[in-house]
RNA sequence: GCCGACGUAGCUCAGUAGGUUAGAGCACCAGAUUGUGGAUCUGGGGGUCCCCCGUUCGAGCCGGGGCGUCGGUACCA
């Protein structure tokens, strides 16, 4: 094809940037909206906010070292002639443990704060997950009692429900990794005396377990042996137990009882003698007592539940929605875990030396807002500004007065600024689903009056319009005076939203 | 990362064995309607057929490589 290409401009193409989105309108107040509820919540029960830098020195994140030109899997991260290796925050828990390890001599203690904003990883992005996403966490930065465990735990309940969600919706699961190396210990692969030996298979069973729900317990029990070939015939390493080690650990996971009560008893027989196990016990024991006494939301004690992470040192906990919902293609879809916490008391360690207890909550801000969104699939699409449009352009400042009345009495409104006739303006405010039009021209002005016309009640009548002259008799249309405009506004607005 | 499927207009897709100027529906724009959106009719704009290399007189179609999307799996501080 030897087609003569003159030289085409090369133009740069317009598009986000692979795992990044754009969100426009409704997603930005919905978000907005739904976390001013959450951290009302956070702010009531004393956590004050904190906004740190979104960008880190790689060395404070932690645990990744520069090295040459291949900088950080997973983070974001560039050299700076100045400031060496930079980074942007990949979650909200590692910037506070700098914050307060910074800061540690002017703040109360214990510290409480909440934080929202967005965090960003490197990571090959998919369906569900982006490079940028928000979260919203709480921490208590300096408590070591399990009473601190219980008010985030009794607290995501209450977020959750300001949120939306209701009691039945979601169910917040929770359980103690000191229970979960007790039970290691008792299957021979946690030695008290040497935690080193064996970290690895211990990081095994632990993914393993966190994978019940998806893969069954047969699956699970092919991870604690030899491993497990999935449907595409990918294998992955197991952690190599017998069957009596593997017994004890799915014996474990397969603990809940009734009631919180029979769960712990059936967890101190699993846990033997060993002494953290018992600990751990008894810490859940706590909870469950504490969260009872304050009515807190939905909480259950459940021995499968571990969360992935590697630094969680106690109580940990995930919160699920219960409700299914169906996808665009109608296939039945399952939020997973929304929200999910624990204890980790090490992490402040590394700046400071010091042995700091902490424990905090993070809340998915992007999956919970799909969540609600899809529940409430039918709600229609947001109302747009009431649009006095443009007869006269030498009258714009008439206009602009209109739709500044029509502001100062609390109601959106706005003058058309584009070109065009009557019927391009009206189907801007059509596209933009705007309530209602406010038309004035040079006869109506030299009536005193104005139109106003109910979109969305236009919109309705036209399903059963044959006929032209239907059409243009505008029964959705009302002459009005000028000087009841606000008032006649807002009874339109009012028979439209009731 | 690994395994598999797929990649044609903004969206959903068709495209006959390799053969002129690549199509449809929806969406968009304009006109019918000189002051009225959504119905109807007519017309219009819009494509690097994912990219590169190769085979061929000729490639949307065949071959190789790459990229991307989707599904499964792994990892996720």
């Amino acid at each position: 094809m030897a087609k003569n290409k003159a030289a085409k401009p090369r133009r740069p193409r317009a598009e986000t940037p692979r795992g990044f989105r754009d969100y426009f309108g409704a997603e930005v107040t919905n978000r907005a909206e739904m976390l001013s509820r959450v951290t009302a919540v956070y702010h009531a029960h004393g956590f004050d906010p904190l906004e740190s830098s979104a960008v880190e020195t790689v060395e404070a994140l932690g645990k990744f070292l520069p090295d040459v030109d291949r900088p950080n899997e997973g983070v974001f991260a560039w050299e700076d002639d100045d400031e060496g290796w930079l980074a942007l925050r990949y979650d909200l828990t590692a910037p506070l443990a700098r914050v307060y390890a910074q800061h540690r001599r002017d703040l109360p203690n214990p510290y409480r704060r909440y934080a929202v904003g967005p965090v960003w990883r490197n990571e090959k992005p998919g369906p569900g997950r982006f490079r940028q996403f928000y979260q919203c966490d709480a921490d208590t930065v300096g408590a070591a009692s399990v009473a601190a465990d219980a008010e985030i735990c009794g607290m995501l309940g209450e977020a959750l429900e300001a949120a939306g969600i209701a009691r039945a919706d979601y169910l917040i699961r929770v359980n103690n990794r000191k229970v979960l190396n007790g039970v290691m210990e008792v299957a021979g692969v946690l030695d008290p005396a040497d935690p080193e030996r064996d970290a690895a298979r211990r990081g095994i069973v632990m993914r393993a377990i966190d994978k019940l729900d998806r893969l069954g317990l047969d699956g699970v029990r092919a991870l604690l042996g030899a491993g497990r070939k999935d449907e595409s015939g990918d294998f992955t390493e197991g952690a190599q137990l017998g069957e009596a080690q593997a017994d004890v650990i799915l014996g474990f996971m397969d603990a809940r009882a009734e009631d919180g009560a029979g769960t712990c008893a059936r967890l101190r027989e699993l846990v033997g003698g060993s002494a953290t196990g018992l600990e751990g016990v008894q810490e859940l024991e706590t909870i469950a007592e504490m969260l009872a006494a304050s009515g807190a939301g939905h909480v259950v004690i459940d021995p499968s539940v571990v969360r992935g992470l590697g630094y969680y040192t106690g109580p940990v906990f995930e919160a699920e929605l219960t409700f299914e919902i169906l996808d665009e293609k109608g296939r039945k879809r399952q939020f997973g875990s929304v929200a999910g916490g624990g204890r980790y008391d090490d992490l402040v360690t590394r700046f400071t030396g010091e042995k700091v207890p902490a424990t905090g909550v993070s809340i998915g801000v992007d999956r919970l807002l799909a969540a609600l969104a899809a529940k409430g699939r039918a709600e229609a699409a947001p109302a747009g500004p009431v649009v006095v449009t443009v007869m006269d352009r030498d009258r714009m400042a008439e206009y602009q007065a209109m739709a500044a009345e029509l502001r100062a009495a609390g109601i959106r409104a706005e003058v058309f600024l584009g070109g065009g006739n009557m019927g391009k303006q009206l189907k801007y405010a059509d596209a933009r689903a705007c309530p209602v039009a406010v038309i004035e021209g040079g006869d109506e002005k030299a009536r005193g009056v104005v139109q106003i016309k109910d979109l969305a009640l236009g919109a309705r009548l036209a399903a059963n319009i044959e006929t032209r002259e239907d059409w243009q008799a505008q029964p959705a249309q009302m002459e009005i005076a000028r000087g009841d405009l606000v008032a006649e506004v807002r009874a339109m607005l009012a028979r439209a939203g009731g």
